[in-house]
DNA sequence: CACTGTGGCCGTGGCC
DNA sequence: GGCCACGGCCAC
């Protein structure tokens, strides 16, 4: 056979006994090659071990490596493992390290060598945004009682839409419209959507790994049809967090799991996960929505059933949006942590850590550590570290302020006292001074790994940043926002019970050295006549007073001249005014955490007030944010007391919608201690027969029936009251009672005094 | 297999 | 009525 030269995208790579598999996708299609690529371990040469290998014969040693000093074999790995070894890399995903050796990168071009399906060679000829054959797919049940019920519950429609235009409905009910595609019966519906799929390189669902597949799998069982994916069975792997559904020849790539990452980051802020709010969020247009409760009877409804249709579509539509728009920063994360696609299902960002400190301890010819043992976790666990430092801020309304940040304080920290498990405590006398305020000390002559990483993804991030003020290219940001999510999840590595590179000392001195450097910048700021109002963590809150701006940047130089080269003082806005509160709790100290600022643009910051939390009905939190407004823009404190009085008049009178009363939760746990509004909603829920799954997130109010708050909530869809007072003195007023309380009304003062004055109407009712 | 960390606010129920 | 544990969510 000849050999021929292949050039294509690298899309997945799988390892199976002894073969490593390429998939390569380039103009002519999809094609897989193998690569002969025995797994491996380490294990350290010495006399003990080197009596072993000799018993067991030298033809499994691959190779002899030097690292940190030491020699240690390569061992192949084989069926039968010795488990009196203590085993290096064992762990580790051979995909991995094949990636790793080959130095090539998902996503990108690489360029082969082959005899016909073996490769000879391969090399990675750079970066290369690879356009994949994608289809996004959704399904609807029909489900009286909200919950499907697998058993008994059919799938009424199945929905796709892909770049090409391609989309439409599958249904066996007519609903009169021209993307419908009309089958026989579900059985063929769930074979039709099979056809339809397979006939892509990637599908995307939205938590279709843990409803979608699961469902189409179980429901085609049920009425004996099939339902297949790629070449090879589904597996579904079952998790704490959820499931993971695993194809091959095909790649599914369920959104959800990217989703939570990007809110786990903070880079994305929702208050629930639902396709709904991810895709306003994301996109930036609301998506048509249909009232749960009344799908069933719009599906009854021949008139109606097209609406419902509509809606099915809109769903496959909004998860191929939210695909495309993500798809650069997706393959930007594939890229920077070497991860495949398919491995993304279900990422965390102590994996992408650990898969980027893989690559470099290989490079740079560093031992990875093994993972814990279980003593050593609970060892761990019960070790505590001190965090950061947050000011208590004086109650109030503060005009000019500074907002200082230190850009990626506990980064820029490692890579300046170059912070390691290896370097901690290294002996060397002139390694002292470089002591931390814990006491422990990092060497200054070599490098550590972790540092040595974080140094090159911080400069790479700052070079990029500076790229993208030139030209804003989309590309350019999502490698940047890939690169800040990877960078903040180093400081968790140290503190991290399941993690190779733990270690208290290290994580000790970043948040002390960070406790250091803030407080200083406190120092120096009172020095030069600014008052510090707010500290938290790595921001500075300062009033300029009679200051000038310049002033500020003046004094921001003058710090940066000081502190460590890695490390860099921001200013991170100016604003015109703020709002600080006093904590709802007796004593009257002033509330951290939560704060409400406004820039000079009249652009509004808002933090941790009731108003960005989901557990709070929005009708509550419109209130808050409108009051809030009132208050930084105008200054004025008798149209606050207007909004509040108006809205509590529209309680009264009825004028509000269902929704705006809901609060939501998430069930986190299946049992509980104490009674609480949302289990007990939960538990009512489940005497009608429906079943919530745990980890919900639960949407309920309070209704007029019952004692206790608890008593009266009830999932919302099966609410016909609501306790108007409830939702007046316990969500209303509390969001803005501390708020009114910055202008120097003290609590009584709203709530009793003056009957005359429109205050008195709350009390009056 | 999965859960990066600590600091902090606050409603609710349940105890006295 | 005061106090505290529990548990959720948010800031960084």
């Amino acid at each position: 056979m000849k050999k021929m030269k292949v050039r294509g995208i690298l899309i997945d790579i799988n390892y199976k006994e002894g073969k490593i598999f390429l998939t390569i996708k380039n103009e002519s299609g999809i094609s897989t090659f193998y690569d002969d690529y025995y797994d491996y371990f380490y294990v350290e040469k010495n006399d003990e071990n080197n009596a072993i290998i000799n018993k067991l014969g030298m033809e499994n040693v691959l190779d002899e490596v030097e690292l940190e000093g030491k020699t240690f074999y390569k061992i192949k790995k084989v069926n039968e493992e010795n488990e009196f070894y203590i085993k290096y890399a064992h762990n580790i995903p051979a995909w991995k390290k094949y990636l790793i050796e080959n130095e090539i990168t998902p996503m990108n071009l690489l360029e082969l060598e082959v005899e016909n399906d073996k490769i000879l060679e391969v090399k990675d000829v750079g970066s290369y945004i690879p356009k994949l054959k994608v289809i996004s797919f959704d399904i609807e049940t029909y489900a009286p009682f909200i919950i499907p019920r697998v058993n008994k519950d059919p799938i009424i429609f199945a929905s796709y839409a892909s770049r090409d235009g391609e989309k439409g409905v599958i249904t066996f009910k007519r609903g009169n419209r021209d993307f419908e595609l009309l089958v026989k019966d579900e059985k063929e519906l769930i074979e039709k959507l099979c056809e339809k799929l397979n006939e892509y390189e990637v599908i995307v669902g939205y938590n279709s790994s843990s409803f979608d597949i699961p469902y189409l799998m179980k429901r085609a069982e049920k009425l004996n049809g099939k339902f297949w994916l790629g070449n090879e069975e589904i597996e579904i792997k079952k998790l704490t967090t959820g499931k993971i559904v695993r194809t091959s020849g095909i790649i599914h790539f369920d959104l959800f799991y990217l989703i939570r990452l990007l809110a786990n980051a903070q880079a994305i802020k929702t208050q629930r996960y639902s396709l709904e709010e991810i895709y306003e969020e994301i996109i930036g247009e609301k998506k048509m929505d249909l009232e749960e409760e009344k799908m069933c009877e719009i599906y009854d409804s021949d008139e109606k059933r097209g609406i419902y249709l509509d809606y099915s579509l809109s769903d496959a539509i909004a998860t191929y949006k939210i695909f495309e728009k993500l798809y650069p920063l997706i393959v930007e994360i594939c890229k920077i942590s070497k991860i495949p696609l398919k491995e993304l299902n279900n990422i965390t960002s102590s994996q992408l850590v650990e898969s980027l400190l893989f690559e470099y301890s290989y490079k740079y010819k560093f031992l990875i550590p093994n993972r814990p043992s279980e003593e050593e976790l609970l060892e761990r666990s019960e070790e505590k570290v001190i965090g950061a430092y947050v000011k208590i801020p004086e109650p109030g309304i503060y005009e000019k302020i500074a907002v200082l940040d230190f850009r990626s304080l506990y980064p820029s920290i490692i890579v300046a006292h170059n912070i390691d498990p290896k370097t901690l405590n290294c002996g060397h006398k002139e390694c002292m001074k470089n002591v931390s305020p814990s006491g422990s000390y990092f060497c200054i002559k070599n490098r550590g790994i972790i540092p040595i990483t974080v140094e090159n993804l911080l400069s790479l991030r700052k070079k990029l940043k500076e790229e993208l003020k030139k030209n804003d290219d989309p590309l350019i940001r999502a490698r940047v926002a890939a690169l800040k999510i990877i960078l903040n999840s180093f400081y968790g590595m140290f503190r991290y019970v399941r993690s190779r590179w733990y270690s208290k000392e290290c994580a000790e001195s970043i948040t002390t050295w960070g406790r250091k450097y803030i407080l200083d910048i406190a120092k120096k700021a009172e020095e030069k006549g600014f008052k510090v109002i707010y500290m938290d963590t790595d921001s500075t809150f300062l009033t300029m007073g009679n200051k000038s701006k310049e002033d500020v940047i003046k004094f921001v130089e003058e710090v940066n001249k000081e502190i460590p080269e890695a490390m860099e003082l921001e200013i991170e806005n100016f604003y015109k005014r703020g709002v600080f509160v006093e904590k709802k709790t007796k004593e009257e100290i002033g509330a951290r955490k939560k704060y409400a600022l406004i820039d000079e643009n009249g652009k509004i910051k808002i933090r941790g007030f009731e108003l960005v939390r989901r557990d709070w009905c929005k009708f509550a939190r419109d209130t808050q944010l409108e009051v809030l407004e009132s208050i930084l823009k105008e200054g004025s404190k008798e149209k606050a007391v207007e909004i509040v009085r108006n809205k509590i008049k529209q309680l009264r009178e009825g004028k509000f919608k269902k929704e705006d009363l809901v609060i939501y939760t998430q069930l986190r746990k299946g049992k509980y201690k104490v009674t609480s509004p949302e289990f007990s909603a939960y538990e009512k829920a489940r005497k009608r027969g429906i079943k919530i799954p745990i980890g919900s997130i639960i949407g309920y109010v309070i209704t007029k029936n019952g004692k206790s708050i608890s008593e009266k909530a009830e999932i919302a869809q099966f609410a016909n009251d609501f306790d108007i007072e409830y939702y007046i003195n316990n969500q209303v007023l509390p969001a803005v009672l501390k708020i009114l309380g910055a202008f120097g009304y003290s609590e009584e003062d709203i709530k009793y005094y003056g009957k005359q004055t429109s205050l008195g109407e709350w009390e009056n009712g």
